[in-house]
DNA sequence: CGGTAATCGAGACGGTACGTCTAGTCTTAAA
DNA sequence: TTTAAGACTAGACGTACCGTCTCGATTACCG
């Protein structure tokens, strides 16, 4: 472990960090993921490129920093019961997805990290993970209420609330309907059962 | 009905097309959506670039137009109960996404979609609009034969089969296991069922 | 010497011929040499491109085809003196100059020359030849008149007729003045008496 | 009188500058006006092409930058006669014209200024204007001592010794002779006599 | 309080792909 | 073999973007 090395010169500026988040989520929706350039974040942020580029590697980085790693982890709550539990993730993720900044900039997202593999471990490491210990978290509390019999497996789950919510907003290209977080939960459920 | 419009001049080389695919097909893999250029594509083929633009308007229309237009439609077996019909299915489906050309395509072309209604139209009348029949049909053998006491919607089935196998390839980023279609296809009968 | 060959098949058509020099005539006082197109002349023609091929070798053999080699030769008066032969062939000159189209062409035409060595000799070989001849007949008359006491350098006379026009127009970018003619003539007439 | 506007960001490398005029003046002479690319000037020069853009407008505006622009103004002796003045600027002319970048490029440039005002508006008012100058000066000095009874016409004395240089070398292509030079003088000194 | 060092906005830099355009060739069916 | 139509290869065009670098000015800490 390094000391912290301890920092010399001009601090950098917070209102920096800021202002670029404030660019990105400004433009994406109203250009897309693929019309970002880091040109115009840095106009409309009022900074120059070099100031991006010392906060960020590249701009899928810069793109993953603001959106997946810079947000909030929300906590799920405890419903008591599995469906309950599972609902409460539905809506989340589903929440996550409808939001404008992220719909528009999450298949462009997920594309780049096809090709760089140090962002898909992040990726991996925070977004992936964080919702990977909600699940194995609420389906061990199923387990030991006995909803569950068996252990289930929080990897099936995990892909079936998380891609079928994909695949219906993005992939369907359809509204999200009142029922569908219910819905989704009862697969999940049948998932968790093994049935 | 519009009249046959009778051609005129040189017509377009078959051997052409088949150029391009070729091309996309051999390059995609090697250096992924995002690194495909249309000088390369034109190179590889051993073609000029107009003769491209002729025929595709972008380069997204290109890929979709190989990849997903070009791609015969493959029919799916009676095999006479839900669940076989249902793992059929799931297996149909991890085998195009585990295709190295798709697999390495996909996400930059749904990335793609986002921004270009008319290929996103496209998409949807001839990949999704097929595998939709395709459940639709089975679902109503299904409700025939009395395995379904009610009607099941089509498109969570087809949203938890797509989602569910695109989650586990493109955001879990795990690899297929032998038992995964039989386990997809036995949440997606739980979502046909609507329990 | 070759036999005549004797064409066999559809003989070409006159129309053609006609339609490519008028059509290069109508554009290039509109769109300038350098803005001069093959497709356009075609599609102003109303005829295709191979048939100009058929006809021309490249472009510039083509401008200079309609330009240079289609122009009758126009012969000059015997006026009896030489500095009425002289004026005379400053007046066709200019003329020739500043017909809109060879305008609008000739600076043009002469960088091409630069490069294409076989129309620079064809250039040679009709247009300068035929001054040169013209020169040469007027100096002699002159000389047996007695009008020049010495033989004058036909080549200078004609640099200095042919490149004072040329200058005047196209490098010092002038109108032409009523007295220009018998100016170049004055200067031209020194020149040939050698003072 | 516009603020000297204070100049922010990266100043611009003379550097660049310097390299672009290099990489003209070494691939004019080899692959001619016309085969002049700016792909071939960035390539040589070791540099971006939105460099070479940034300070040029078009192919002809960068010629005529380096070539015309660029040339350093060269004085003309006072010979102390007519006869002596002309045949200097006649040497001096000879020798841009006999300048192997210049030669080479000379057609082609003469040929873009039909079409681009702006830069046959700078043409004039550097190359030619200077010269302009120097022939007005010439003919002041001999009318002052008495060689030339009137004033003689500027103009035609420029279009004289300019365009019998040019007709000579580009036109009739013939190679320059020693006398060259004074026997264009003399044509000249009867253009300024009006005679 | 003056020096050191990293920051800031601005914008030029090399490199590269884009989509368009042109030249000159070739291929069709019809004449 | 010609015709009109138009597809073909090859390659330059001028624009746009990325990620880096350079400028003068600014802002903290350290001695």
């Amino acid at each position: 472990m390094q000391p912290p090395k301890q920092p010399t010169g001009r601090p950098r500026e917070t209102r920096v960090d800021a202002a670029i988040r404030d660019a990105v989520r400004e433009l994406v929706p109203r250009v897309g993921y693929a019309g970002l350039t880091m040109d115009a974040i840095a106009a409309t942020a009022g900074i120059g490129k070099a100031a991006i580029y010392r906060r960020h590697t590249s701009r899928g980085e810069l793109v993953f920093s603001v959106l997946v790693h810079g947000r909030k982890a929300q906590p799920l709550p405890d419903t008591g019961t599995l469906t309950g539990d599972l609902t409460a993730l539905a809506n989340l993720i589903l929440g996550i997805f409808s939001d404008p900044v992220t719909a528009a900039a999450t298949p462009g997202l997920l594309a780049d990290l096809q090709q760089q593999p140090d962002i898909a471990a992040r990726f991996q490491e925070t977004f992936i993970a964080e919702e990977r210990a909600q699940i194995t978290a609420l389906l061990e509390r199923a387990h030991q209420r006995g909803e569950l019999p068996v252990p289930a497996d929080p990897a099936l789950v995990h892909a079936a609330v998380l891609g079928t919510a994909y695949a219906w907003l993005f992939l369907l290209a359809q509204p999200p309907t009142p029922a569908l977080a219910s819905r989704i939960a009862a697969l999940a459920e049948a998932a968790a059962r093994g049935d």
